[in-house]
DNA sequence: GACAGATAATTGCTTGCGCACTTATCCAGC
DNA sequence: GCTGGATAAGTGCGCAAGCAATTATCTGTC
């Protein structure tokens, strides 16, 4: 096996733990927030990066790349989601194609309600990752990655 | 903002940037895949995690944790990949309960088609990471991961 | 100012997933 | 050696996802 073989297979590893890792936060999430929310992880990625936008509104394909979910998959979760209240469609008046999304107070009383479980859950899963041998070195490398500019 | 709410902050930026990078390496995975070999990412993770084995066979529930799967999903899976000719269940003699698959030479050959692909586009796609800004510290993070010991 | 091509969002259709339940088998204690 | 509980896999069902096609709107070119 040659040098150039070698890196492959860390590229392979590295992904298949990436992967491990990220189901293993994305089962914890999702349990969590479907019993102390009745929202899955999907929704509350939108409703999170809605509140992010600090009041100001978001396209739909805006949120589709934030919740790396098609066009049409989104139109459907904001409709679940606008059917429950939280969020109002909002049709913006310089592009008439396009549709912006907000939360509605509900919403953002909802989310306030499901952040914290949020952040304890992920604490949880990622304090179990780093005392898994496979997934403790990835979990541990979060921490050090550049922090967002705006926090 | 207190130094809790930070740590908390930064736990759930990194959740995001993991989140973000496999949906990237998955769409561009399951693409490349799907179009020059006809399978699924979860399809190639399954018959990779046979053929790592070497030879030996596994049981349904190992197929589960590798592919991340719930027990239904993977035995649909594998009825899938074994109307395609792809693997065998074999029943288990020693424990009647359970059930070992393991690869047939159709799926070896396919296989070996598809891992170069998955190779090639796993690269292309860590190396495009690389260059954007949110994902280049934790795709980079995965080149140091300790190696697995049987390599 | 009309037309061609691009872009934003939605809808129809098919597929694969998880949950809850069922079936078959194993094993521990009596 | 039988019975009760645990464990492995499979099934019925409803839901959410992606793809391809559709509709509405924007933009550049003549």
């Amino acid at each position: 096996m040659g040098i150039g073989d070698d890196a492959v297979e860390v590229r392979a590893h590295g992904w298949r733990t990436l992967a491990a890792l990220h189901a293993a936060i994305e089962a914890a999430l999702g349990q969590a927030l479907e019993d102390e929310a009745g929202l899955s992880v999907v929704e509350y990625t939108v409703l999170d990066a809605l509140s992010r936008q600090d009041g100001w509104h978001m396209r739909m394909q805006q949120l589709s790349r934030a919740a790396a979910l098609s066009p049409s998959a989104t139109t459907r979760l904001v409709n679940r989601l606008e059917e429950r209240a939280l969020l109002q469609r909002i049709l913006c008046a310089d592009d008439r194609r396009g549709i912006y999304t907000e939360l509605t107070t509900a919403g953002e009383r909802l989310l306030e309600r499901a952040r914290p479980v949020h952040d304890r859950t992920l604490e949880a899963a990622l304090d179990e990752a780093e005392q898994t041998p496979e997934l403790a070195a990835l979990a541990r490398s979060l921490h050090e990655l550049t922090r967002p500019l705006h926090a």
